[in-house]
Formats: C-alpha cells, sequence, structure tokens
DNA sequence: TTCGTTGCAAAGCTTTTGCACGAAT
DNA sequence: ATTCGTGCAAAAGCTTTGCAACGAA
C-alpha cells in the first residue's frame, strides 16, 4: 500500500537510501524537510516556488527526480485529479481516504469513509486482483464555491 | 453526472449541436460512430491510429476538439489513470463502476460494487459538496501478470 | 453569405534526458 | 578515487492555438 507514511521521514528515507547505495544531498533534505510541513496537496512546479521563494532553490529536474524517488519509496503518494500534471499527498496525510475535487476553484479536500475499506474487500474478494492503492476521487462544487455561485453552467 | 451515456448518442449529439449552434460535421460523425463500437479505454493518439489506419484519418488537434465537446456534453468521461495523459471511457460503459488498473501491463478493467453508492451516499450526506461524478481507481496487479509474474519488485 | 470547423504548423506546458561539473562516501 | 547527484540546456510527449482555407446552415 502506498498512501500511508511513517512520523520520522527522515530516518526512513535515508535507510532507504543507504540500502539502495543512493546518496543523503542537501537537496533532497531541502525537499524533504519541506513535505514534512507542507499541508496542502501539491505538484513538482508549487514545490518548486515555495523552494524558490524561501531561498533554497532546487533545480526542476532535481525536483522531479526526488519526487519520483519518493514515491519509489512509498513516502508519497501521486494522486489523479484531472489536471494534465502531476499532483502529490503531502506526507502528513496517512490512512485510506478520498479527495473531493473542487471544480470550480480546483481545491482538493481529504474524505475519510468506512466503504473505503468495503470496497477493497469486495474487489479483493470479487476478483483476483492484487491490490496496491486506490484512488478515489470525487468531483463536484465545494461548499464555499456554491455559495458564491458565480459558476456558469 | 458524467460517465452516463445514453443509448441513441448520434441524436443527442445533434440535438446538442443544434442547441449550441454548433454544426454536424464528417469528423465529429467519423469520432463518434468508431466511439460507438470502441470497447476499450482510449486516449487521443489511439483513436488517431484507429482511424488512421481505417482510412477515415481526422487530424490530431480536431480529435481533441472533438473530445473536449464530447465530454462538456458528458458523451464521454475522462479518467485518471496514472498516465501523463488524458484517458477516456468508451461510450459503452454506463452505470457508476470503478477501474482497476494493472501496474504491469497496463490494462484497466471495469468492476462494479455496491459500495460506490455507498460512498457517494456518505459523501452527500457528511459533507456540503454537491457531487459531479465519482473517479474510482485501484492500482495492483492483475489475474494474468500475477500468474506470469515476470514482476520485478 | 455567414460562421463554425478543419488541418497545418507552431507554440505551450509539464516532465525527462544528456552531459559536464561537483559532492558524498 | 569512485560513484552518484545536480543544474543547465535541450529534448520529449501530450495538448492547445493561430490562421488561412473550407464547408455546413
Amino acid at each position: 500500500m502506498y498512501r500511508c507514511m511513517m512520523d520520522k521521514e527522515a530516518h526512513q528515507l535515508k535507510d532507504f537510501l543507504e540500502l539502495g547505495g543512493l546518496k543523503s544531498t542537501k537537496e533532497r533534505e531541502t525537499i524533504l524537510k519541506e513535505l514534512e510541513v507542507l499541508e496542502e496537496h501539491f505538484n513538482a512546479e508549487k514545490l518548486y516556488s515555495i523552494l524558490s521563494r524561501k531561498g533554497t532553490k532546487v533545480s526542476r529536474p532535481t525536483i522531479y527526480r526526488t519526487l519520483k524517488l519518493l514515491e519509489r519509496f512509498h513516502l508519497i503518494e501521486r494522486l489523479d485529479v484531472k489536471k494534465n500534471c502531476f499532483y502529490y499527498e503531502p506526507m502528513s496525510h496517512k490512512k485510506d481516504h478520498g479527495h473531493l475535487v473542487c471544480e470550480h476553484c480546483g481545491r482538493i479536500i481529504d474524505f475519510a469513509s468506512e466503504s473505503i475499506q468495503d470496497l477493497k474487500s469486495e474487489v479483493f474478494e470479487g476478483k483476483n486482483f492484487k491490490l496496491d492503492n486506490i484512488s478515489i476521487q470525487i468531483f463536484g462544487i465545494c461548499e464555499t464555491c456554491q455559495k458564491t455561485s458565480k459558476i456558469k453552467s
């Protein structure tokens, strides 16, 4: 299962890196540190601009490479939210949950649900499919946008 | 709600087109006709090559534009399956269902589930979120690939 | 005739890659 | 001393756009 992230990410990463004969660099630590405090869903570009603004700029290629690395180690998870780019889940979001994606403002809201577990059991029992990761997106209009409904049909 | 598609797509489309002051062209009909018989999930490039092979080639820009049009009319639905491109649901797939996406061979298998309805009710009751469309992807390894498991961990 | 539509070529955007330099072990 | 990682610039891959020619109403 992806999606899940331990508390001491840094340690984990270092272990993984060592195991894989990979190196711990200041760029990787910068990114990891940012992800530990990041509350929102993000993509490569957003991370790039956050770090740039903070004066700890890391190049785009390195950001992309590092995100891939972290994904491979299941330390972050890639989302699928109808944008033509990759979005990621912050490390702080842990257990199984789905995403409410507002089609008006683009906001992504996590939601937990009993039914997700049911769904997994059903699929596991019904089909001979080795589950890895479940990804649930519900598209619609969030509360805020419904109120300020400047929404064109 | 997206995802749902009536039987007489062509009629529907013509109505929509008329309503919007849009025109019915042979390119749009070619695409629509292909989508009516297409069994598999597809993307723009796949559609392009199918039509090209059949000798009813339509340019890429037109394919992209038409798919967008059909999506706008809720005649097809865009999927989110961890590829860096848009995948669509064929018109023949109707009611609420999720997708099992094999991470090894890339195959997409539809599955229906009671729990999807539960999930929708839960969200509808719990949050003040105006539902539009639910998108469920379960990633893992399909039966076939498990058997022929040449899978690198 | 009037607009919407098409195809081409070019541009746009996100992501990836080649390569030389630099840093970690 | 190796070997891996970084940044730059360039390429790649998918999608969109500008524009002139075309075609449906």
